[in-house]
DNA sequence: CGTCGTATTGAATGGGTTCAAGTAGCGTGG
DNA sequence: CCACGCTACTTGAACCCATTCAATACGACG
C-alpha cells in the first residue's frame, strides 16, 4: 500500500519545502507514505459537514474549496485550495467536519490515513511542525478574508484575492510572470467574497477597463501588479512566505 | 522565575481541561511554567503588527482582541479573547505578527517565554496536541466570522456572536443561566462584525424590543436562547466543544 | 457639576442586491 | 460539422440594507 506513483507526492514535498527545508531522509519518508490516488470530476464533494473522516486528502492536481451552505441556499466559500494543499489537515485533531470540501475543477487527490499522518509527524517532528505552521498560515488567510468581507469594497476584495492566489501559486512553482490559472467561475468568486455574481461581473469589467487584469478562459494575467495590490490594500505579510516582506 | 502565584495559571488549566483531560503531573508542570504577571489598562496594545515576539501572552483576567487597522482608519476586530486564551500562541511558529492584539478592558496577563512553551509541548505531547487543537478551533471561529461578514444580515451577525461568546464563556466556567459578561462597546461590536456602530445600535434596539436579550452595564442576558440562536443560524459544531452537538 | 466617551436619533445617500431577460461559449453527440 | 443544450457571462432598472453625516442625550467618574 505504498504510493502507486512517486509523482503523486511531489506537490506535497514542494509545498513543505516552501515552508521549511526538508532533509533527504524526510523527503524519502514522504515518498513512502501509504497513499492512494483518486480522480474526481469538477463540483464533487470530498467531505461534507458532520463527516468524521479517518484520512486526509492531498490535492495533487486541480483546485478545491471549503464551503458552507446557509439557510436559503446562500453559500460561503472559505478557501481555495491548490496542488500541495491538504485542506482537511485539521481533521487530524478535530473529529467532526464543521464545513464541506469540494472540487472546483477535475482533481487528482491522494488519500492518506490519519494514522500514517500521525506516525509520520511523530517520527519527523520537523515535518510535524511544518504542518502545524501550515494550519496557522491558513488561519491567517481566514482572518484576512474576514477582513475583506467585513471592511473592504467589492473592488478591493477581488483585487486582494487575485494577489493572494497569484502569490500562493507562485510560491509552489505553479505561476510566474504575473500569470496564473484561475479556474473558478464568477459565481465561485462571489461566494468567496460575500458578493453576488452580478456585482462581481460589473466590478471585473471596471478592473479590466482600468487595464489591471486580463482574465480569459481559465488564465488570469495581472497586468499591473502595483496598481492591483494597491487597490486591494494587499500586504503579503499574512502569507508568511519566507523572505517576502511588505509590498 | 516560577509563577509568582499559582492562581495566575488556573485559567489556562481550566481552558486546557475543556479541550482534553489533564493528568495530575501535567497540571503540576503547568503550575511550574516560568511566567510573570502584568496588569494592563483598557485599550492598550499587547502586540503590534510586524512585531516579532519571543513570548506568549495568557489572558488571566479581562477581555482582549485581535485587530487590524486599514487605510482610512477602518478597523477589523478578528477575535475576542477571554481568560484562559493565549491569543498569540501562533507566534510560536510564525515569526512576524500579521495583526495587532490589544486589551478591551483592564487585563491581567501572564507572559510565558516561547522557549518554555516549546520545551513544555515536547515534554508533554498531550498538552502540545491540545494547544494545536486550540489553534484549529480558533481557525474554525475565523471561518465562521468570515461567513457572518460575508453572508449574514446585521441582525444575524449580532445574534450569532452573542451565542458564540456565551458558549465560550460557559465552557470555561465564566457564565451560566444564559447570563455573561459582555464588556465591549457597540463600536467594538461593529468593528468585529463589519458594520457601523449606528447600525449596531439600531439593530440592538430591535433585538431588545423582540425580548431576545437584555444588555445593560457590562452584562448580557440572553432572554430567549432558542429564538436568538435561530435568528443567528447558530450551530455550535464549529466550536468543537466536547459533548455538544448541533442546536 | 463639568467632561469625555458612549449611546441614540433623524434624514439623506449609496454600494450592492434583486429580478428578469438576453447572449456567448463550449462540450457532446448525431 | 453543425445543432443542441447547458452553464457561465452580461446588461438594465428598481430597490433596500446599511452607511454617512450631524446633532443630541446619557452616564460614569473625577
Amino acid at each position: 500500500m505504498t504510493a502507486e506513483n512517486p509523482a503523486i507526492l511531489a506537490p506535497l514535498i514542494r509545498k513543505l519545502e516552501s515552508i521549511a527545508p526538508l532533509s533527504a531522509e524526510e523527503k524519502r519518508a514522504i515518498q513512502h507514505l501509504p497513499v492512494h490516488g483518486r480522480t474526481l470530476t469538477a463540483h464533487q464533494d470530498i467531505l461534507r459537514e458532520k463527516d468524521r473522516p479517518t484520512q486526509c486528502c492531498l490535492i495533487v492536481d486541480g483546485w478545491a474549496c471549503r464551503y458552507k451552505i446557509l439557510r436559503g441556499g446562500r453559500r460561503q466559500i472559505m478557501s481555495f485550495h491548490i496542488p500541495g494543499d491538504v485542506p482537511d489537515l485539521q481533521s487530524l485533531h478535530l473529529q467532526v467536519m464543521d464545513h464541506s470540501i469540494a472540487t472546483l475543477t477535475r482533481c487528482t487527490v491522494a488519500v492518506i490515513p490519519h494514522e500514517a499522518m500521525r506516525d509520520f509527524a511523530l517520527r519527523f517532528p520537523g515535518v510535524g511542525n511544518a504542518l502545524w505552521r501550515d494550519t496557522l498560515v491558513d488561519a491567517a488567510i481566514f482572518r484576512e478574508w474576514m477582513t475583506s468581507n467585513g471592511r473592504r469594497s467589492a473592488f478591493a476584495r477581488i483585487a486582494h484575492l487575485f494577489c493572494e492566489m497569484y502569490l500562493k501559486l507562485e510560491t509552489v512553482g505553479l505561476a510566474d510572470a504575473h500569470r496564473c490559472e484561475m479556474p473558478v467561475t464568477q459565481l465561485d468568486l462571489a461566494d468567496a467574497l460575500g458578493l453576488t455574481s452580478v456585482h462581481v461581473n460589473r466590478t471585473l469589467q471596471a478592473m479590466r477597463s482600468q487595464e489591471l487584469i486580463t482574465w480569459r478562459g481559465k488564465t488570469l494575467v495581472i497586468e499591473d501588479w502595483r496598481a492591483l495590490s494597491a487597490a486591494g490594500e494587499f500586504d503579503p505579510t499574512y502569507l508568511h512566505i519566507e523572505g517576502r516582506a511588505a509590498a
